[in-house]
RNA sequence: GCGCCCGUAGCUCAGCUGGAUAGAGCAACGCCCUUCUAAGGCGUCGGUCGUAGGUUCGAAUCCUACCGGGUGCGCCA
């Protein structure tokens, strides 16, 4: 049930039936106060002009055309000309009771289409650091949003696991395996053994030249060079899995397709794009001018897809990859989460792949760019050395500091239990501070900030949830069937009920515009009400009339419900007791 | 030089396709625990929405110019 789709089809069917109305634009809005009732509708004034009338006689029309008797009390005009719709609240507490017994929570699938996410994809050189942190967990999130409203997702990790930089490692690695180490002993620390190839790279005489010498070996397909950068690959990935892991984030390794997978592709694309007469050759690059994209003084933008040596580049994986998901996938979205930096690349990627027929006239090719990460000084995020922060070291501090702080707080529960608290919040808490901000622009990273336990934070919500399930467990009831029947009499109840009904709204606007805050931003609102709901409305206290009490029972476990999916869409962990 | 993103309260951020007195959290201050987890609730304080024009019945939102910050612009990814 989706109730603006439902009140905005009604308003619909009204200008339908209105002369010179029909097909006009049906704006409807969340209202801004209670006193305006739930939802307002603004078209009234837009169709003045057109209809030549007073925008207050258009809206006398729209209202005794519009029919909402069904869920609406009498339609209220207000100012120059808004229709405020106040929905009943009997209507709403059935809403609440169909909800609570779906498990779904009455949130229909949509027709299912075929969305590649590509996320995470970090550079298997390194080790994962900060910078891979807000693919992951964005992407992952827009993954899980979008796969509970029935679609069917694949996620792809495009790992970099091919390029020059590989020459240097698997030599460096070579030598470490022929001084009698272990592989995996060898690649502990990725970020040392890369420091020491990059410096033999720099300064041991020859070292470089052989790096060179493997890259070329590699991509051609030399078997020893090959089986050396297959052990590299793999280590790194082992890493790459132990982060996801700890950061709850569903990836496996059959969502991997890195690099070099694309590999065999690559001749075959600039032959596509060779073939529909796009590529030139200039300054003995294959390149492809945009014209689309010229720049005032009519000069294109550049895009090469082959050195002028004969190798690849990043750019003509792109368009492997971007070929492979709209033909071979049958992809209807194509989603990438990559830093905003790259906005300009995927944007020249896309008009190249569309006119060059990497990309199917269905298929949408969507970039979901973010900014960089920076320290509480607004520089970029470093270690107080100034290095790269480890994803991983970064992930156990925040289990470390959230351990401590819990630790502050007297309570009953085993150390196990508290280990466990400790893990789920400080993750939790370092994923919400992330999700929770929508800006293209870099963000301002802050242990206090997000660990604060107070405000608009992770904890916050996942004590929210902890304390409606005591609720449960004080009352004694079954989660898993129970049903009530709701009775909306209380404000708090209202708008706590309004709020769960508009849970589907939400995840549709995170599925278009791939942007998880908006939900992050509800299911605070949701803790919040609920919060200011429980305080105004007692539910175990004593005199409460026991009808009162199942319904509110109900309305919680509802809340909770909805908390529940919505944090585990989020990626975010609850428990049932902190 | 050109392109893209951004500029909202002391700080961190919301503000959807233009709509009624611009919202949260933190910080500050004041209340509320013999009563369902006070990791909570209620309230107060706090904003020329970068600046100047324009479009509109109506602009934080759209257009133009400028100022300030970030980022990108031919063989790295």
């Amino acid at each position: 049930m989706n109730v603006f789709q439902l009140v905005q089809d009604r308003f619909k069917q009204a200008l339908s039936n209105i002369e010179g109305a029909e097909g006009a634009p049906a704006p409807l809005a969340r209202s801004t106060r209670p006193e305006f009732g739930e939802y307002q509708f603004n078209g009234a004034m837009a169709l003045a002009k057109i209809l030549k009338q007073k925008p207050r006689d258009i809206a006398e029309t729209i209202v005794e055309q519009v029919n909402l008797d069904d869920m609406a009390d009498s339609l209220e005009i207000a100012g120059p000309g808004f229709i405020n719709v106040k929905l009943r609240p009997e209507w709403l507490a059935a809403q609440v009771e169909t909800a609570l017994a779906d498990p779904r929570l009455a949130i229909e699938k949509e027709l299912a289409k075929k969305v590649v996410v590509d996320l995470s994809s970090p550079n298997l050189a390194k080790e994962m650091h900060v910078g891979h942190l807000r693919s992951t967990i964005i992407g992952d999130a827009v993954a899980r949003v979008i796969e509970f409203l029935g679609h069917d997702v694949i996620r792809q990790n495009h790992m970099g696991d091919w390029g020059t930089q590989f020459g240097m490692l698997i030599a460096h690695l070579q030598d470490k395996l022929q001084a009698s180490e272990v592989a995996t002993t060898a690649l502990s620390d990725l970020e040392d053994f890369y420091r020491e190839a990059k410096i033999r790279f720099d300064d041991e005489q020859g070292f470089a030249d052989r790096a060179r010498e493997y890259v070329v070996k590699l991509q051609g397909g030399d078997a020893e060079c090959k089986a050396l950068w297959q052990q590299f690959i793999e280590v790194s990935i082992q890493h790459s899995e132990e982060v996801y892991e700890k950061l709850n984030v569903k990836l496996t390794n059959d969502d991997i397709m890195g690099e070099s997978a694309y590999n065999p592709m690559l001749p075959g694309v600039v032959a596509d794009l060779k073939e529909q007469g796009i590529v030139v050759e200039d300054q003995g690059a294959q390149v492809v001018f945009i014209e689309e994209l010229a720049n005032k003084d009519g000069e294109p933008s550049v895009f090469i897809v082959e050195k002028s040596g004969g190798g690849f580049l990043y750019s003509t994986t792109d368009l492997a990859a971007m070929k492979y998901r709209s033909f071979e996938l049958d992809a209807d979205r194509i989603i990438i989460f990559t830093d905003a930096r790259q906005a300009y690349h995927f944007k020249q990627a896309e008009i190249v792949g569309r006119k060059g027929g990497l990309l199917r006239e269905e298929t949408t090719y969507e970039h979901g760019p973010f900014g960089m990460m920076l320290g509480k000084d607004g520089k970029p995020f470093k270690t107080r050395t100034g290095g790269t922060v480890k994803l991983a070291d970064l992930l156990d501090e925040a289990v470390e500091r959230a351990g401590k702080l819990l630790a502050e707080r007297n309570s009953d529960l085993s150390a196990d239990e508290q280990n466990e608290i400790a893990r789920k919040v400080g993750i939790g808490a370092i994923k919400y501070a992330d999700l929770s901000k929508n800006r293209t622009t870099d963000y301002i990273f802050d242990w206090d900030t997000m660990l604060s336990f107070e405000g608009d934070t992770a904890p916050y919500l996942q004590y929210a949830f902890a304390r409606i399930q005591s609720i449960f467990r004080k009352a004694g009831i079954n989660t898993e069937d129970f049903s009530a029947n709701v009775v909306i009499a209380e404000a708090q109840e209202k708008a706590l009920a309004m709020k769960l009904l508009q849970f589907v709204e939400v995840m549709n606007a995170v599925s278009q515009n791939l942007t998880p805050h908006v939900l992050c931003t509800y299911l605070y609102e949701l803790a919040s009400l609920f919060m200011t709901f429980y305080e105004a409305c007692p539910i175990l206290k004593d005199g409460v009339p026991e009808e009162t009490k199942q319904s509110r029972l109900a309305l919680s476990l509802l809340v909770s419900k909805t908390m529940k999916q919505g944090l585990d869409l989020l990626g975010i962990e609850t428990m049932e007791k902190m």
